[in-house]
DNA sequence: AGACGTTGCGCC
DNA sequence: AAAGGGCGCAACGTCT
């Protein structure tokens, strides 16, 4: 079937699916004008499958997790889109009016000054509806959807234009729109997973099942018995409450029952409290309920959202894909033939601050192996962990714990480095916004923090002091941390979209998990050092792409496994 | 009963 | 003296 749509010009397309499956399209220069007729089509899918084997054009759309699943379905893969409504929340974002509605209809409200309708409730995998969608119902009534699409999406690349820094933030927009297409494709493949692994090994560990409503085996035994070391006091150990209660008859005033606090406690019952708790998660976060719900024809397809988090890395709905327990992930096994290439970013976060500090001594310091092996020797006697806990102590903000001589070193050995991030800090602190190297903008404070102006009139003003002291603070981390954490998710980003078209080259490897600086790609076992190869590339291809010729190394860890508990 | 917040722990 | 960033999830507690 021909659409002729070979012969539109136009390095982007725009395209609206409509509900009967049919598509409106037009082709656009760079800057968002239209520059050839709208086209309609009455199946969206073959029309975008034609023109992709044509000349492969960036896609414009409003939403890729709206439209992409469908095409996917179909067998219709994507090169490059624009996604709107993601590229809305980072202009937002970067004018300082984070959290305002995104989607297409809010967008073109904006710009036309009409009332700005809230988004529609985001749409989960179970909720699918059956036929396309295209948030034409979000449009106001009489609006062609086409013609919305086109004008926001001009206007957005007229604001992209007119940002500090241009060049990045559309580099920035060009990653976010990748890792949509690449969450969408992910959650479509799935993990390979192997139930009746996964089965055993929660037999392992938690003994076999019990009748409906009774935990396993060991579970009920633990049960039992840190109940008899309260003296046959029968209670619940998953119940906070009623540990606290339990401990204060036997004497024990504890502050919470957190694993760390009971290690301080001489009870008998603490060892068998902790084993509980360890395997009581297991069984209700990752236990066979889970397995059911959600492993089906041997793969964990889960619901990735990108740009679901402030930082820009990835969330997800459902399933707890990003929080995998390491006891089950004996269970992630390549199929017969295949293997797994599990890569990970080595100390990401402080080599994204050496380099967005252009801190040279830190980049030669870290050099390509252990980063805090490395910070050890140079700085630390040797100490690996005592290195490893002053660099994350400078990410994160910490001061408690005995870090500060450590936190001292540093500042004397990488005054760069640890001047970016206080400089953040402050900013923080004083009320101003952060960016990202690309220019994700940080979310203001919800509370205003003001440090000023506070009344001492009464005693509770010394109270609201510290309180307000407190919470600038507490701002001054975020914003500290966010800059590198931020930065580290365009560098995870920008690395695997560079991957995803090495391995579109290479055919039969497929990108089948993402978790913030770890990738895994499931592969046949021929093409196996070529995805290693393809992974070390995308590493290269992403420092570039992010920080030039900078000296600092992003050495990224892969290994041929078969099964994920087997790497690292 | 359902909404919402808290606790505690899994992952990075 | 303390003052550790970002998430998701399940169970519990409280409020409505």
């Amino acid at each position: 079937m021909s659409v002729g749509t070979r012969t539109i010009p136009g390095v982007r397309v725009a395209l609206v699916v409509t509900a009967d499956g049919g598509g409106v399209l037009c082709p656009l220069a760079e800057d968002g004008s239209a520059v050839g007729p709208v086209l309609r089509v009455p199946d969206a899918v073959a029309a975008v499958r034609e023109r992709e084997r044509a000349d492969r054009p960036r896609w414009v759309w409003a939403s890729t997790a709206e439209t992409y699943p469908k095409l996917l379905a179909a067998g219709v893969r994507v090169d490059r889109c624009h996604d709107v409504e993601l590229t809305e929340a980072l202009l937002c974002g970067h004018a300082g009016r984070w959290g305002e509605p995104r989607g297409l209809g809010a967008a073109l409200a904006r710009l036309r000054g009409w009332p700005v309708p809230p988004d529609p409730p985001a749409r989960t995998k179970e909720l699918q509806p059956t036929l396309f969608e295209t948030g034409e119902a979000a449009l106001p009534g009489g609006v062609d959807p086409l013609e919305a699409l086109v004008e926001v999406h001009a206007e957005q690349q007229r604001r992209i234009g007119g940002v500090a820094l241009p060049g990045r933030f559309r580099l920035l927009v060009a990653a976010e729109s990748a890792g949509a297409l690449i969450a969408v494709e992910m959650g479509a493949t799935g993990l390979p997973w192997r139930a009746d692994v996964h089965d055993a090994l929660l037999v392992e560990m938690l003994g076999s099942r019990s009748a409906a409503g009774a935990p396993p085996r060991r579970l009920g035994e633990l049960a039992e018995r840190i109940s008899q070391a309260f003296g046959d006091h029968r209670m619940h150990p998953d119940s906070p409450a009623e540990v606290l209660r339990a401990f204060a008859k036997a004497g024990f005033k504890l502050s919470s029952t957190r694993s760390w606090v009971l290690r301080e406690v001489d009870h008998p019952a603490v060892p068998l409290l902790l084993e509980y708790k360890e395997l009581y998660r297991i069984h209700v976060a990752h236990g066979w309920s889970w397995l059911a719900s959600w492993v089906h024809s041997g793969r964990f397809r889960p619901e990735y959202v990108a740009g679901g988090v402030v930082s820009g890395r990835w969330a997800t709905r459902g399933g707890g894909a990003l929080q995998i327990p390491r006891k089950v992930r004996g269970a992630v096994i390549a199929d017969a033939g295949w293997k797994l290439v599990v890569a990970d970013a080595s100390q990401l976060e402080p080599r994204v601050l050496a380099a967005m500090a252009a801190d040279h001594r830190l980049a030669a310091a870290a050099g390509d192996g252990d980063l805090y092996a490395a910070l050890a020797a140079d700085a630390f006697d040797g100490d690996r962990a005592r290195a490893k806990l002053g660099m994350l102590g400078a990410l994160y903000g910490q001061t408690s714990g005995g870090i500060g001589p450590l936190l001292a070193t540093l500042r004397q050995r990488f005054p760069a480095a640890m001047n970016y991030v206080e400089h953040a800090a402050q900013l923080g602190e004083s009320g101003a916004l952060v960016r990202s190297h690309l220019g994700r903008t940080c979310p203001p404070a919800s509370v205003s923090v003001s440090l000023e102006g506070s009344e001492p009139a009464f005693e509770t003003a010394a109270t609201d002091d510290r309180k307000a002291l407190s919470a600038a603070r507490a701002r001054g981390r975020f914003t500290r941390n966010f800059v590198v954490q931020a930065t580290a998710a365009e560098w995870a980003l920008a690395m695997l979209a560079s991957l995803r078209a090495t391995l579109r080259e290479l055919g039969e490897a497929e990108l089948v998990f993402f978790q913030h600086d770890e990738v895994i790609v499931h592969c046949v076992e021929g093409n196996a050092e070529r995805v290693v190869t393809a992974v070390h590339d995308a590493a290269v291809t992403a420092t570039r792409l992010l920080f030039g010729d900078t000296p600092v190394r992003f050495p990224l860890a892969a290994t041929i496994v078969d099964c994920y508990a087997d790497a690292k």
